[in-house]
DNA sequence: TCAAAAACTTGACCTGTATCAAGAAATCAC
DNA sequence: GTGATTTCTTGATACAGGTCAAGTTTTTGA
């Protein structure tokens, strides 16, 4: 049988933004001084598109989404961690206002570095730009697989997707506290909450996860993977 | 009422990629010196994911797809006309594989270009650099509204918005023969050949276009346009 | 030029998942 | 602490659009 191809719908694409380690340290302290940190609390807006894009931001701690929103429908584009970069459309010369909107998932930290002084860097430092080059490419390639499972798997796949992400990459550990509502686990597998809500009873009566509110311990790792691989 | 933000399903995003203009010419030259144009027939495979990716690709003269493929699905990511640079994932330094497969819609012609000439100009010139990072966010922007609609709109409106995008963007004109199949207008808008069918019927017996085999006349120009956004 | 293959079309059927409704549980605000 | 919201859960219902099958038309290639 042929070896086919993989993608997920994990949100949260690999490693951390990678390119501050390529600026000298006088650059580092040019960039912190135009930078501030910021608190925001869980729920709070964070960018908004169409608002006009002053800075790119860097994940100190928490826990974010960045989503596209038409007024009635929502479409969660990814989660991000502690250690990533996001908002990098502001870079665009063209686009001066923000392409997505961005929410905290739980309390966080966030660095917001002037758009300004971050040009600067790309400009003057070329191993800085090549590693936002890298980040932009892992980004987009990693949007594009959740692209395609969210249009090509169904449901049980999809759900199974987004708790083995969580499970993986957030918050390293098989039994957690879902910092999630079922509606906002409901943008990110793209079905209606009600949909989750049926599937994460399913996966509970199937063995596959031990539900209790918003606890979830995986019981079954490599059956959900299995479901997610399926579609 | 608020103005509710649109999206499009349509393929191709806007403008030429102007990274080249940066360049000095001697700096084209060198560019030049480690670039081929190469030929391709309709239906040839440009790229083939998981491929050594040993060049970027720009394209000439033709019409391409860039997708996605388990095996089972395709996921169309953008359509690439004349003017456009792709394959820009081969930057990475992490992917040395492309990320993404290519097929020629038509008979094309298309630059390949030393991967390391082109990292090396990203290096020396960050002018060019910068530019890249343009069409690298031009690019997510565009593949992300093409998420949305996947995701979130009906089969009428996603059709609607190829239909329209093939004549706004790429024929520039209310009539013309379509190069592509059912069996890619369905890949395109994420649906089955059949449906593709049935909605096109549905879209000349309504009066909003003239269907004539492989022809394509828009009839009515608004109304496909208030499908589009009503989804 | 003609047979074989591919693409297109139509109909019948079926199912995954959204939507609506309504009650239970949890969370929030004062 | 208690009433008011907001979430969560479950059931009933509806339908968009996929799949399968079978016929027709177009394209291909020897």
């Amino acid at each position: 049988m042929l070896n086919r191809d993989q993608y997920t719908g994990c949100t949260v694409s690999m490693g951390t933004s990678r390119c501050f380690e390529k600026l000298s340290e006088e650059e580092q302290s040019v960039l912190d001084a135009k930078s501030v940190i910021i608190s925001y609390k869980k729920g709070e807006i964070i960018t908004k598109k169409g608002s006009f894009a002053s800075h790119v931001m860097y994940m100190v701690s928490g826990l974010a989404k960045v989503y596209l929103d038409d007024g009635v429908n929502v479409l969660v584009l990814k989660i991000v961690p502690p250690g990533k970069l996001f908002g990098l459309s502001s870079l665009s010369e063209e686009n001066t206002s923000f392409q997505y909107s961005s929410m905290a998932y739980m309390d966080s930290e966030i660095k917001l570095i002037e758009v300004g002084v971050f040009k600067e860097m790309l400009e003057k430092n070329s191993a800085f730009a090549k590693e936002v080059i890298e980040t932009l490419s892992a980004n987009n390639a990693q949007i594009n697989g959740r692209f395609f499972c969210l249009t090509h798997k169904q449901s049980y796949g999809r759900l199974a997707d987004i708790i083995l992400c969580l499970s993986d990459m957030i918050f390293k550990t098989t039994e957690f506290s879902l910092p999630l509502s079922r509606k906002e686990l409901a943008e990110l597998s793209g079905m209606s909450a009600e949909t989750v809500v049926r599937m994460l009873k399913k996966f509970n009566d199937d063995g596959l996860i031990a539900l209790d509110g918003k606890n979830i311990q995986l019981k079954d790792y490599s059956r959900l993977k299995r479901i997610s691989e399926s579609g």
